[in-house]
DNA sequence: TTAATGTTTAGTAAAGTTGTCGAGATTGTA
DNA sequence: TACAATCTCGACAACTTTACTAAACATTAA
């Protein structure tokens, strides 16, 4: 159940993208400030950028440069851009929902495997869609509102 | 983020394996009752075995049981031995911790991602270790304690 | 003995991960 | 204009993991 490497280094992109928010960075800048292998990086600026998250200016003085409020940015939202759903398994999946094929309890009202797994995707989410880019650097989930129960910002897809 | 097939064919296996608690059934049975592909069931029973959560006997009347009360099993502890930590990145394990090698917050007192990815493992392990195969088929957690706090079964390990 | 079962080792096709390479396109500056 | 710094894009390659299958073998009950 891990996370690869290529959201890993893309979150951690997204440190120094965040920290130079206004204005762009290179992105030997970003490999060097978070050790990332460069060609590496580029596949997955580039990923962020078709996904709307960054923009890119080329030619001398170019670079990469995020184009939304860092407090807009949640953490979900890039590691979907990069991984997938966050869904431990796919019939739970709110983003990328996939009917189990031949499980038994697929036509069945109740299945055990679902349950569980759901309360496990909305665990994850929870965390994820509620913490942005801005937290993320602040290292605190700012003034977010709190659990239990208390409205909070939807926990958004999966 | 998934769990790979064979975590869920042997959690479904294992649906089976606790529903007939208490004498063996054969790998055969298991396979017509979830569908699962006979050959890797077999492996993943065998996992099982060597985990200590299963015996099997030989021979005619042979088979595989659950030797542990289905309520002293969790589906962290089959998801650990089918699938590896729960952990999404190795830094916040707990069971299978390996230090971030080039990660430039490795030497500094405080990491971001360490930080979220810590709480996220947390909350997967706080489902996980305390939801027994019990509650598996019964689909309830049962009586465990509350969160908020309250004392509860220690989340044993990521 | 024989048939039903589990045991073990091997192998493997397809997909995913983690990158590298190289030929361009674009831009600011001299 | 020429040039150098930068992004762009597609290919590809090594390695690992996933999800299996095959086949020879061991054990047991009837």
């Amino acid at each position: 159940m891990r996370f690869s490497k290529k959201s890993e280094y893309g979150l951690r992109a997204l440190i120094e993208l965040t920290k130079h928010y206004g204005h762009p960075i290179t992105r030997q800048q970003i490999a060097e400030e978070q050790h990332v292998p460069i060609v590496f990086l580029e596949q997955i600026l580039l990923s962020l950028k078709h996904a709307g998250l960054l923009a890119s200016t080329r030619g001398i003085q170019g670079g990469y440069q995020l184009i939304k409020p860092p407090k807009d940015v949640t953490l979900g939202q890039v590691i979907r851009v990069l991984d997938g759903p966050l869904a431990p398994i796919g019939c739970v999946s709110k983003t990328a929902y996939r009917k189990c094929e031949d499980c038994p309890y697929a036509k069945k009202s109740y299945c055990p495997l679902q349950h569980v797994m759901g309360g496990v995707r909305n665990a994850i989410a929870d965390i994820l869609d509620n913490y942005s880019l801005e937290d993320f650097i602040s290292g605190t989930r700012s003034n977010r509102p709190a659990r239990l129960g208390a409205v909070r910002r939807k926990s958004e897809r999966a």
